[in-house]
RNA sequence: GCCCAGAUAGCUCAGUUGGUAGAGCAACGGACUGAAAAUCCGUGUGUCCCUAGUUCGAUUCUUGGUCUGGGCA
């Protein structure tokens, strides 16, 4: 039982923006340490998201075994309640293999919910969370929640109706779930290394540039018109991901192609600062500037 | 060469009946607890082309230039 005590089982924790090199810095490290890769990307989780996603390929693995990218079924929509508790069985796995896992993540939320006990609970609530709140006007939505929830309330300014919407399903579908506060428990699976890279911003921006330009050469508008002719809904979370819901746009005839990249490179940078955001909140994480 | 129009934020433009200016986009900062590449909050960063006048005061009016469009030759 003491072997398993999270001080005896560190992982490594890759973080940072888009297009700042996460994939190869975390093979690298896998290579020196025998570790094994476990992305924590809400859009790498979706199969047929490759080519947008800068999905790493075989080559770009170097032999290194990846979890948690193309689990899930881009026609239904994926949770992190569902990659928390999928990934941390690959965690364990990895650790019951003598490896080392590690984690690279740009997606902030979903790395929150490996480095702490958030108490989301197993699986859940993609069909549970759809009840419809009729013709309320988001003042109306905000004051239930503030009398139903005052705490969640606390947190959620009254014009994002979204998380206002959201955390009145939650209330429906599963009341008893998770108290608001408590959940910044540091997780007791294991000891998380933190290694934030941290780009210059300017060169991080010109290098997203290039590599949406990159991902038009490979051929991304076919991918996004074979995942339309697949039935993949412009309403869904996979279809939502930044170059997926712009290319979409343009195959509906509602801009041009040039319009939609340069929308998928601002799109790009503004999805880099809030990472930047996020991850700068990780105190005690190693600063590796690049 | 002549005639028109324009010149204001990084970009596209609005505006000031004369009191040194504001929108969208970009940029920058922040939040984030079951959709998170989503969603939301905040910040104006400026020789108002130059010049000489009129004026207490000119980005605004007047003179003369420069540049950029468009038209006529």
């Amino acid at each position: 039982m003491m072997a398993e005590s999270a001080e005896h089982r560190e992982a490594i924790v890759v973080v940072g923006p888009t297009a700042a090199g996460k994939t190869d810095y975390a093979v690298a490290l896998a290579l020196s340490c025998g570790g094994e890769v476990v992305s924590a990307d809400s859009m790498q989780v979706y199969v047929g998201l490759d080519k947008g996603t800068a999905k790493p390929s075989a080559e770009e693995m170097r032999g290194v075994p990846h979890h948690m990218i193309d689990v899930a079924d881009p026609h239904e929509d994926y949770s992190v309640a569902q990659f928390a508790a999928a990934a941390r069985r690959c965690i364990d796995d990895i650790f019951a293999r003598g490896k080392v896992p590690v984690v690279c993540g740009g997606s902030g939320l979903y790395v929150n919910a490996l480095i702490f006990d958030m108490g989301l609970g197993e699986d859940i609530t993609a069909q549970r969370r759809m009840r419809q709140h009729p013709a309320s006007t988001s003042d109306e939505l905000y004051a239930e929640l503030v009398r139903r929830d005052p705490l969640a309330a606390w947190g959620i300014h009254p014009n994002n109706v979204k998380r206002i919407r959201r955390a009145l399903d939650r209330l429906d579908a599963a009341p008893e779930l998770r108290p608001f506060s408590g959940s910044f428990v540091l997780t007791r699976q294991f000891t998380p290394r933190i290694i934030r890279l941290a780009p210059d911003r300017e060169a991080l921006y010109r290098r997203i540039d290039a590599r949406v330009d990159a991902f038009i050469a490979n051929g991304l508008v076919g991918e996004v018109r074979g995942l339309l002719a697949d039935g993949v809904g412009r309403g869904t979370t996979a279809m939502q991901g930044i170059g997926y819901k712009e290319i979409a746009a343009y195959l509906g005839g509602e801009c041009t192609q040039g319009e939609a990249v340069t929308r998928i490179k601002y799109a790009t940078h503004h999805l880099a600062k809030r990472q930047e955001t996020w991850f700068r909140r990780y105190e005690g994480a190693e600063i590796v500037r690049i």
